[in-house]
DNA sequence: ATAGTCAGTGCATTTTTAGAACTGAAGTCA
DNA sequence: TGACTTCAGTTCTAAAAATGCACTGACTAT
């Protein structure tokens, strides 16, 4: 399979995975939600090569997770700002960043810490269900066939198990 | 920068990343979560190459993300499961998945829906904070530094914004 | 006139991926 | 015995993508 046709699949996390799975984007997007907002403040930070960079902005564009707004006339110059779409994509920043944290700190320590201003405290992001609020884990969930499902090769059962 | 550099960042996400950027290792692990466990169910059900195949189950399991198992003796055959690291990976998945229901469906709705089978409800993944059980969002942060943090161009302000 | 800022583009080199075929250990069929 | 099948990879070549560096173009500052 070509990467090109990952989102044509009838799977939400392959489509998703088209437009972020790469190296670069979603260490965009990291710097986007730190309000880094201007190509070469983009490429400071990140060392990325600016052909690189062009081409990603250019398809977060593309898929309506960044917009790109003048800041200044003459000369007009651009820079990139999350739209709603994009902020939607912060727990899936929150969450990798979390299993960082939980997984692969090093001995000096958490990077950042996060504090949540409505409450005050330091924290960590929970995924609980929206029907019961319940903290949802992979034994928790069945999955079914929705409307735009297609058929695939069958699966033993719908939820996961480890060890 | 490269690649290879990049899980020495004091940095969570850059840190995953450097297990999980790439174009495959999220799909092959959201097989594993519906119970995948084969090689050559893997590369059937993704149509993945199959020395890249090979070459990211070895990566997770160097990673402690999978155990190579064997279920037979001969031939000897393995199989890979999740670990207990790669169970918490769940939250990621999930995560990517819910923004591609909600932005990247197509007309005919949603692939796949889930259920919680504690609360018996079709549900969504909503992300709260540990300390007060209220949803999190962007601007509802503020990021402090860590132990483990490194000094980097300072960042204007830790929240984020869209439009 | 000269230098500097910012947002890119062009191009040659290196790395990664895609795709198909092949290996090896063992079991099954006749 | 021999041919065929299963499973988990490996080998090889061609195509695609990333890297690194220099360069352009529109303007401002001195």
């Amino acid at each position: 399979m070509q990467w090109s046709q990952l989102d044509a699949e009838a799977c939400s996390l392959a489509r998703t995975l088209s437009i972020m799975g790469d190296r670069w984007t979603l260490l965009i997007l990291r710097d986007c939600f730190l309000r880094i907002r201007r190509f070469d403040d983009f490429q400071a930070r990140l060392g990325i090569g600016r052909p690189i960079l062009a081409d990603r902005l250019q398809k977060l564009v593309a898929a309506d997770i960044l917009a790109k707004v003048p800041y200044q006339e003459r000369p007009v110059r651009y820079e990139y700002r999350l739209t709603p779409k994009g902020l939607d994509l912060y727990p899936v920043i929150i969450s990798l960043v979390h299993f960082g944290d939980q997984h692969l700190a090093g001995p000096e320590g958490l990077p950042v810490l996060h504090r949540h201003t409505a409450c005050g405290n330091l924290f960590d992001p929970v995924l609980v269900c929206s029907a019961c609020g319940e903290p949802v884990g992979p034994r928790d969930i069945v999955v079914e066939p929705g409307p735009g499902g297609r058929e695939r090769s069958p699966v033993p059962s719908a939820d996961a198990e480890g060890a």
